[in-house]
DNA sequence: CTGATTCCGTTTGGTAGCAAACGAAAACCG
DNA sequence: CGGTTTTCGTTTGCTACCAAACGGAATCAG
């Protein structure tokens, strides 16, 4: 709507559609997609340039750490899906979080493949002094929006999650 | 609203509400801003491991062709700032677009220190044709929306780009 | 002119992210 | 039991992503 108005996007749907043709562009779809893309790039930067660098911790290891204070101690498998991650990646995450001396793996007694991931004590330390500065930080990327708006932008994303999702 | 309910989402706020004790929890910015993480990831995800794949481009390689079959050939800081890209990452994803020899790379005669980027013949040919089918790639994440819903997540998305920029 | 400064894109060094292959351990089944 | 299959987490090989340092080229000050 507002979006409508830029001049620049105008420019921009004219010159997409002559390259189109007669081929139907689909101008909403877009729009939705493309900001919820850059929306998340601008709120992970700034927490990663903000908050999260004072305490030497990347997004994906914030998320970790924070997922651990919640739920304790997790098998690697679990860990991963709650943190929306490949099992691959969160393997490279939890070294790194190792080596800054924030998580330790443990091996399970009764099972031999499987490792848990839990937080060391300087770990819960640390996401103890940062999650209320990182809720304060979500606060402000959201200012602008009012409570309504807030659970009405997260209802519809939740939407678009689950469609997503599919396969 | 509907993430409210959830039983999952519920525990995990008393949860993080124990853990915090008396401090404040901005549950409602919490959500917003994960929501717009996690749609961010499985949008991504999903268009690379369907249409993207078959073209043999990521996300930030489509982005990039596509902006410069929208706006011709382009510098590659302007090119960076379009693709919402430090120049050093459009660096390396130019270098990859080159060698699958969809873009070119020209100097400026006029200024030795400039480059511009352009589309090869393979590269407008593969974009006529993957941008039809991503579009409707875009439609499908966001088919569960009428066009209201989606203008009114594009409004509320563009607002947090704007707070999230700043600075 | 010329020395200092600014402006560009690339390089460097690091983390993050994925799929697919791998190797060890457990479970299954005859 | 013993061989096959399944289930784990890790490794491999790749691309993406950033900040900071770099080095050549243009510009500015005097």
């Amino acid at each position: 709507m507002e979006d409508r108005a830029s001049p620049r996007l105008l420019d921009a749907e004219r010159r997409i559609q002559a390259r189109l043709g007669d081929r139907r562009l689909d101008f909403d779809s877009m729009l939705a997609v493309s900001n919820i893309y850059r929306a998340a790039t601008a709120v992970r930067r700034r927490a990663e340039r903000g908050v999260l660098s004072q305490f030497g911790l990347s997004w994906g290891g914030f998320t970790t750490l924070w997922v651990l204070w919640v739920w304790g101690e997790m098998r690697t498998a679990d860990l991963a899906e709650e943190c929306d991650l490949s099992k691959a990646t969160l393997t490279g995450v939890v070294k790194t979080l190792e080596k800054r001396g924030f998580v330790e793996r443990r091996q399970v007694e009764t099972d031999r493949r499987r490792v848990t991931v839990a937080l060391t004590d300087a770990g819960l330390e640390t996401i103890e002094r940062l999650f209320p500065r990182f809720n304060l930080y979500e606060g402000e990327v959201v200012r602008d929006l009012s409570t309504a708006e807030k659970q009405e932008l997260a209802g519809l994303l939740r939407r678009v999650i689950v469609e997503a999702g599919r396969q």
